[in-house]
DNA sequence: TGTACATCAGTGAACGCGCGTTCACTGATGTAC
DNA sequence: TGTACATCAGTGAACGCGCGTTCACTGATGTAC
């Protein structure tokens, strides 16, 4: 057995088409509009045959958005680490515009994750998608790590308690940034609100009758952001 | 003809019945869930009978997108408007705040208005909701021009042209609020950009793992929101 | 006040559709000797 | 190298379901004289 077999190469391959095509039909249909028979006829072959690659419809709908939802954290924290550890505004800028970015280009992934569930859809407990959710997370939390020692004195009245955020993260937070305070947190929630609040009006449409250009919004806001941080422009 | 009929107000009632019975049933299963025959299953009655009251099931998602989107806009400005005009501040907080608290108690609307659309739903063109629609965007558009005199200090370098807006948002702009210049509409679509984050996240359920306080969170993002346009808290 | 008629809300059966899923199967691809 | 067998991707028919919509209808509510 030199490399590997046919079989399972055609097999990989005819995964990846289904999950492919399965993005296709949201991206043109809405998430409804993923149905294993539409998949089925617009790869030629029956719905019957799919269950040969997934158990249940359900199941390739979780491959799915944990599918999407990691390429989403790989394309966010690469552009953050291209940028260097001693600029937080850099990274933060680096971290949103590569968020902004992967919306744009994968925009039915986008929904998949934020928007309403696939009709029918359940997801397995514990989430469909925890690891890639959770890395986004942290890198949230990293930025706003990256912008306290600066944004600090700018927060200092800012009333949080630990309590005030879920214990879990609460405990991975004080473990991973020790010394880091509540109030930091929260700015990394509201970062988060900023970005995921001015992109998804631009996904779902709400800014095209507004505005033909929403990245020099976005821009705009993520100025405002970094200053808003204390940080240098 | 004394005062309105019987059958009249029957039928007036049954209209509005249906209505809460879809909206109750998208709380509870989604936008998919609004179906003829669901409403009708919910009503003790058959799922022709609501052709009686709404020519076709589209005609019935039109008609709840525009009583949601109309009850969204009288919310924010009967908010807005109980705070005098000579504070930017608490008027702009007011806003907020209502958006946040209809948000919360109409979940089912927000989705239906900012989320996906119903599977299978065409809107007529010109949207659900237009005056709606409009009535928010210009109630946006009035903060912001409340807050500039103190704001424009802070965004003198700011870089907007008319020309980055759609073209009928900034010719109704500039009439309506002559001398307002495009940085202040900018600042406009950031603020809903915030709020709409904020909420959006809570409403989807993506930040329960992280906050049980959502409430600390919106309101702290207030604080920052009316001190970064250079009011007084 | 009583009768004849019009209105109209709602019924019940039926249509054609697409769905997820199951079943017994076929035929090509790979493996063992 | 050739043959017998195992694997397994995909087929095709069928199931039961819920959907939007149409149709001819019934029976109660209102109106005109």
């Amino acid at each position: 057995m030199a490399t590997t077999g046919r079989r399972e190469r055609l097999r990989a391959e005819t995964t990846a088409e289904i999950k492919k095509v399965a993005l296709g039909l949201m991206s043109s249909g809405g998430p409804d509009a993923i149905t294993l028979r539409a998949i089925a006829r617009e790869m030629g072959m029956t719905a019957n045959a799919i269950y040969g690659y997934f158990a249940t419809r359900d199941d390739l709908v979780t491959t799915l958005i944990n599918d999407v939802y990691t390429s989403l954290a790989d394309a966010v924290d690469a552009a953050r680490d291209a940028c260097p550890t001693d600029d937080p505004a850099g990274r933060i800028i680096a971290w949103a515009t590569a968020f902004r970015d992967w919306a744009l280009t994968n925009a039915e992934g986008f929904r998949l994750i934020y928007g309403d569930p696939v009709p029918g859809y359940q997801a397995p407990e514990g989430g469909a998608a925890p690891e890639a959710e959770h890395r986004v997370c942290a890198g949230l939390t990293g930025l706003a790590a990256g912008a306290w020692p600066q944004a600090k004195a700018l927060f200092a009245e800012a009333d949080f308690q630990w309590s005030d955020f879920d214990p879990g993260l609460a405990a991975e937070v004080r473990e991973e940034f020790p010394g880091l305070p509540p109030a930091a947190v929260a700015i990394a929630l509201r970062i988060w609100g900023h970005l995921h609040g001015l992109v998804s009006l631009e996904i779902y449409g709400h800014l095209r009758g507004q505005t033909p250009r929403p990245d020099k919004i976005y821009r705009a806001e993520l100025t405002q952001l970094v200053r808003g941080l204390g940080l240098p422009a």
